[in-house]
DNA sequence: CCACAAAGTGATAACCATTATCGAACCTCC
DNA sequence: GGAGGTTCGATAATGGTTATCACTTTGTGG
């Protein structure tokens, strides 16, 4: 199922497992720039692409446009605030253990997802209020 | 809570519950472009965002990059399949019951949230099978 | 009514992450 | 070796979104 992985995406995979945050594509072709492999802007798109295209990677938008991407093992999720833009890291996932209704999938393969809340943050709140 | 919103931001909150659909911030514009109430595209997209701060409005991006902006109050998400890109619509969102542990929000306010599986459609897993 | 200030508007230019292009480098299997 | 394919990457093109800025509308006080 999981098709063989060239030298240049294994190395891209790596280097998004390793990393603790997100990264965006930017990010990762500025990281591998001056590795022992190198990687041209279009190369890390192409492959992140393809990343996504096996299930391997996932990726959310920023407000700015810009996009991050993240192993799909790591099931992390985030509260962001749709005032200031902060983000926060949610501990645990919820949506990992739920069910999905077989006859609502309709033969659809999940295999990952993203889920995002929005919201205000305790600043925000509290400028809000006062505002 | 809710602020009040101006004519204009009304005329744009109700062109999007009006629309069965997501629309991007092109096609708001378009829309309105021959409407009674037309609207700058610089415009829209101004009070798309002031919108989504005041959380009335969420949008999610397609692989294309463009936005898709629907009311908040709707509680629609989507399958997407990462091979051909084809999505459809879930019928009951698995989410909109579910119990969050206050002690992970730290004092976070959710307003709404977004939610996307990505997987498999039936034809390409044919295919792949095939492949 | 009349300044005058403040906020709203929109045509257009600028931005910038991403995608397409295309010639060069690299395989691979005769 | 070499034909035929695939991969690579510097660069140009794309296109949705954002910033600019002059203009219009609205609000306010006199």
């Amino acid at each position: 199922m999981e098709p063989k992985l060239s030298a240049r995406q294994d190395h891209l995979l790596s280097a998004l497992r390793n990393a603790e945050t997100e990264l965006s594509g930017q990010d990762l072709h500025a990281q591998l720039r001056n590795s022992d492999t190198p990687m041209g802007l279009a190369t890390v798109y192409r492959h992140l692409r393809q990343l996504q295209q096996w299930g391997l990677v996932r990726c959310r938008h920023l407000p700015s446009g810009e996009a991050l991407f993240a192993p799909t093992e790591r099931d992390d999720h985030h509260l962001t605030c749709v005032d200031c833009g902060s983000t926060q890291r949610l501990a645990h996932c919820p949506v990992h253990a739920l069910e999905l209704p077989p006859q609502e999938m309709g033969g659809f393969l999940p295999l990952f997802h993203t889920l995002e809340f929005f919201g205000l943050c305790p600043d925000c709140q509290r400028r809000q209020g006062r505002a």
